[in-house]
DNA sequence: AGACTTTGTCCGAAAAACAATCAAAAGTAT
DNA sequence: ATACTTTTGATTGTTTTTCGGACAAAGTCT
């Protein structure tokens, strides 16, 4: 016995179900909804009003008329509300402001370390929403959902980080339960990587089911988009491919223990380190950018040796999750053509014609705001669910 | 306007969500029925009625009173219709009846190259599927689906093998046409790995959503189910691990063309010729297995040592797309545990503790029946999906 | 300007689900 | 053995939801 909600307004029941069908935006008139649903267009016309009562939909003018009266077109009323999404890195912080269409309304990039800790880190998270929100003439009110990424592993259904490796006191930390009791919404937490796919794949590649996000920056790890559902694995730690070995680094040691990881070979700070050894002067991610930008032949080749380095990885997983379209993101991804040269070199040799004839290995094109993104419509997949909806529209006629 | 089902007994509309509950075979009281689904008792009658009358349901006897009058049941009726499972192997085939809780009713394993084509394989197929039927007192009208593997990719939507190696005359055929012209069924056809790692999933970890299934044959290929979904990727070749290059095997060439595959490394064939290469005299897997029962080291090592190979390749796995098992399967697995504890030995060293810790790796337990098990349930999903079964009822009441 | 077409709204009819009632079937107490 | 209690299973009237037609409004076309 779980049925509490009696006083519901007529049509709002199954009103949830028509605005799925109006969440991408684009406009709609009654007769349309009425023959793409099947239902009677007096019942399109009672959970549209349950709709607009809400404010989740408003008409836009009128379409063209085709010999009699002009329809008036419905869609989703983006501005109705917001989401906020967040991208809390290992050194700086972005929170974003999104509408409900998920278009990114304002960004504030800031430096922060996470390893400050959940307390401090997370109070000025809600201070800097607040003023991001103000900014917009919006107030907190105005908020249905929060998205967040961490950088380390998140058990995603509790929103809880396990065994962070650079994140100090956040372990087992309930950033969910933090931030309702700041905002009074729902806090959606997952890995960076994992958003970054995400807002990727929705940005550049709506319509692609199985793409893999690679992030190459201090650390290396994957998102995995496959069959359309991002996938987490049994441990949240699918994607971890910053510690597969391989074979050019048999001897090098990496700071995890074991030798010959790929994130001790490709990596940023790898990538500098092997410069250095071989006699350049660079200290850090930075001045080799500068230097391949220049044209250094050592530099250039360091590169591309990190992206045969990375192929040889994404080789396997070509083969083992066959997607469509690879990702490269992360700073060192920034560089230019050289570090998907060598990782296309690779992975088009090794991997079966079958899977690679329509793959395409492209850079990030949302870049840095691939988190953001991600993690807005992290929140907005809660917000606008069905379930959600009936809440509101519940919540409206009680 | 798409909506021509008028004549709709009442409560047949919506019958199908009450049958989702108990596709479980678990039987239980209307009361029950009520609670958990939120209807009114009145309600759940009404629907029990219409399952009843399209047979799927049958009352169980009656369940203890609880000091009044005791409770009938009601559960699925397993033995209404049928569903046929079949493995079409390379050179073997296995045709199998299921009832309606997946529980294998007949199965026959008969010599049939697949090499002999479409038109002759499915011809015998059917012959051998209406003889196990009449052995069962069924008649191919008890058919509610097919579920069919194969030796080669399948593009899974049109059940349209694509560009297989060892099936001459499949490519591009139209398997689930044939199927429908011979039965009126619907044929769902999928490539064995992944038919074999639905089965195992079902009959061994039925509450695992993350289990790799790896078949060791005279390929080797894997097949994922993640988050509870096998995963088939862009072009359904994922699990194609058979020719993901390994270290050792740097200038040992592959039919593919490439060189150092896992497949030319660990596969049953690359077994004995490694050891025929080193004096023993074997001419196949088979004689392989009788020297290491036999307990010759030279064998033990070849096959440790393929274990070893695979593990390289499944460490990789492992971090990507974090399994909470692994299973092995197919001919060379059943070896023993000598395979397996080359696996182990890789996986556990190279795999982050995060991703390893809760992992298990274990060799198939339904073994030959997995790929009938898994054909059938694959042709149960479709056949007891909300949509066949409104169909169903809408096709009775008419 | 008038005929025509399509929309948007209203209203009664039909269908579905609900809640309450009641007889039947068993166990339990006397 | 009989009366009583408890819970099921069927029935009936009520409420809610959806449907389908009717009709006015708002345009286009001739």
């Amino acid at each position: 016995m779980e049925r509490e909600i009696k006083a519901t307004a007529p049509g709002s029941a199954a009103a949830s179900e028509l605005f799925q069908l109006l969440r991408d935006g684009v406009p709609r008139t009654r007769a349309e909804l009425a023959s793409i649903t099947g239902l009677a267009r007096s019942t399109v016309a009672l959970r549209l009003d349950a709709l607009l009562e809400l404010d989740l939909i408003t008409p836009i003018g009128a379409a063209s008329s085709s010999g009699g009266r002009p329809p008036s077109q419905y869609a989703l009323n983006p501005s109705a509300r917001v989401v906020v999404g967040a991208d809390l890195g290992a050194t700086h912080a972005t929170i974003g402001v999104a509408d409900l269409s998920g278009a990114i309304q304002v960004t504030r990039r800031t430096a922060r370390p996470i390893a400050e800790g959940p307390d401090v880190v997370l109070a000025w998270f809600a201070q800097e929403t607040r003023e991001l929100l103000s900014g917009l003439g919006r107030t907190p009110a105005d908020i249905l959902a929060v998205g967040m990424g961490l950088p380390g592993p998140v058990e995603h259904d509790t929103g809880r980080p396990t065994n962070p490796p650079i994140m100090p006191g956040w372990d087992g930390f309930d950033v969910p339960g933090w931030v309702h009791r700041e905002f009074g919404v729902k806090a959606l937490v997952d890995n960076d990587v994992n958003i970054m796919a995400i807002g990727e794949q929705s940005r550049a590649f709506p319509t692609a089911t199985d793409v893999l996000f690679v992030k190459v920056a201090t650390g290396i790890g994957a998102g995995i988009i496959s069959g359309g559902v991002l996938q987490r694995g049994a441990q949240g730690s699918a994607g971890d491919i910053g510690h597969v070995r391989i074979e050019r680094g048999a001897h090098v040691p990496c700071r995890c223990g074991n030798f010959g990881c790929l994130e001790a070979m490709a990596s940023g700070p790898a990538i500098a380190a092997q410069l250095r050894a071989s006699g350049t002067d660079v200290q850090s991610m930075g001045d080799v950018s500068d230097l391949v930008r220049a044209g250094d032949l050592d530099s250039i080749r360091a590169v591309r040796q990190a992206g045969k380095d990375i192929g040889e990885v994404l080789a396997t997983c070509v083969s083992l999750i066959n997607p469509s379209i690879i990702v490269l993101g992360g700073s060192v991804s920034r560089v230019g053509e050289h570090l998907l040269a060598g990782v296309r070199e690779v992975v088009y040799q090794r991997s079966s014609p079958l899977a690679s004839q329509h793959l395409s290995i492209v850079q990030s094109q949302a870049n840095e705001d691939a988190a953001v993104i991600g993690a807005s419509i992290l929140a907005l997949q809660h917000a606008l669910s069905p379930e959600s909806i009936d809440e509101m529209s519940a919540r409206r006629s009680a």
